[in-house]
DNA sequence: CGGAGGTTTGAAAGTGATCAATCAAGGTGG
DNA sequence: CCACCTTGATTGATCACTTTCAAACCTCCG
């Protein structure tokens, strides 16, 4: 890993921790505002406008973008501790975001986020960062859609959530279980739920993971990466140390 | 369009003027170092660490992501106007940048974005903004190359370079060329360049284009709709105004 | 004028979609 | 605590879209 090199001119200015120290302030500024929304239902609620900078405290979500021909997909998945809403500081609104769990929120209104930032700098760059590491995420996840088979694009997905959860979870807790549908792991994947069936056996029958009810047991991470080789090595990183 | 409701808590706080502010301030900073870069190259040089921000004043430009396979894709085009390195200034760089004609940039390294930003919110705020409409267009973007069939990826393609060339061409230069080669548009829908012809035959035969050697011709961006109907609701937006 | 890169065309093969039926799991109310 | 009902998962057969490979062709540029 070159990373810490390259990052180099940023840390000696001392940026990390300030980044940190702004993701602190924004953080406590969301604490008080705290609500829970029941499964399988929309945040904000059906049909109202979103104002809000929003935190998952714990639960899961997905956002996603709907044509109003029926077809959509499934733009990211949501876990405690991400943020959503922050595109809509400047802009409309892109996408719904619905509960596949009960998930509970902290939030702050736009305005608040706007004057806070405007206070305190390392708000400010926090929020870029973290605007920006997403959007190379996207950039990556983009590739995948456009040149990735069925097999490729399940297996990135499940190992990036692997990765997401991993961070999460107590330690030593082992195999992790991704809870996700097959019909959502369609939607985010753009294949057909079908098909997700078919790729999911396949890698069962490879040893990579257990298929189970509304959930997907990562059994060995470097095994499923075995059948993403390539795709792997720029998306999601390596799983060395996790075994 | 609701838009312009949507947007009255952001209006009434003179965020628009402020975010113009910010813009200027940073473009300014930037315009005494200007670069040329012939056709065909990388932006930096090739192998060399890319530790600026870029805005393209002149010519045009792609962003590519590469697999070690040689799969890759075109992330964005770049423009005249055009900001690139931005995600860098936090994390390692993604992707490289290729000239397709002689471009010419203005450029700020990233310790002075960060100063800038730190000294005037106005300039924060802008990136943040500018980011975060980059970030939504990906998302749209993401649908499409999920869901969408070849016509409605090359279709849409077409309409958003075409969209994004009519706001900087002078007025009433119709019809528009739209600089990229068929290699190209294979590289940014994750099509197979036979198939890009195919589908470009198709248009033509429909009356929404001219195909010429490295270059397309939007002779009608409506009837251009019409081949993807559906998805250029929520992704380009109307054209009723531009003709 | 020659060469390199971009474009077109054809035929064959493959991947994933579609549709429909069936099956399993879990939650719910009696 | 069980039967039912809803939702999610699986399977098979068929079909469509897109890829692949190959060759030929065209344009531009040197």
């Amino acid at each position: 890993m070159t990373l810490t090199l390259q990052k180099s001119a940023l840390d000696s200015n001392g940026w990390p921790h300030k980044l940190d120290a702004g993701r602190a302030t924004l953080l406590a500024a969301m604490q008080p505002e705290m609500r829970v929304f029941p499964v399988k239902t929309q945040i904000p609620r059906e049909g109202r406008w979103r104002s809000k900078v929003y935190r998952i405290v714990s639960g899961c979500a997905v956002r996603r973008l709907n044509c109003s021909d029926g077809r959509n997909q499934i733009v990211s998945m949501l876990f405690p501790n991400d943020l959503f809403g922050l595109s809509e500081i400047f802009s409309e609104p892109t996408g719904l975001v619905e509960t596949r769990d009960t998930v509970s929120v902290t939030s702050i209104d736009h305005a608040s986020v706007l004057s806070l930032a405007a206070r305190d700098i390392n708000v400010a760059m926090w929020l870029l960062n973290y605007i920006n590491e997403h959007s190379s995420s996207s950039d990556r996840w983009s590739m995948i859609l456009a040149r990735g088979n069925a097999l490729e694009k399940v297996a990135m997905l499940l190992l990036d959530l692997y990765k997401r959860l991993m961070g999460a979870a107590p330690a030593g807790q082992q195999p992790i279980r991704v809870p996700i549908t097959q019909q959502d792991i369609a939607d985010f994947t753009g294949l057909a739920s079908p098909y997700i069936s078919r790729t999911l056996a396949l890698l069962r029958a490879r040893g990579s993971i257990n298929v189970f009810y509304g959930a997907i047991e990562i059994v060995d991470p470097k095994v499923l990466m075995v059948s993403a080789p390539v795709m792997a090595d720029f998306w999601v990183g390596d799983f060395a140390e996790t075994t």
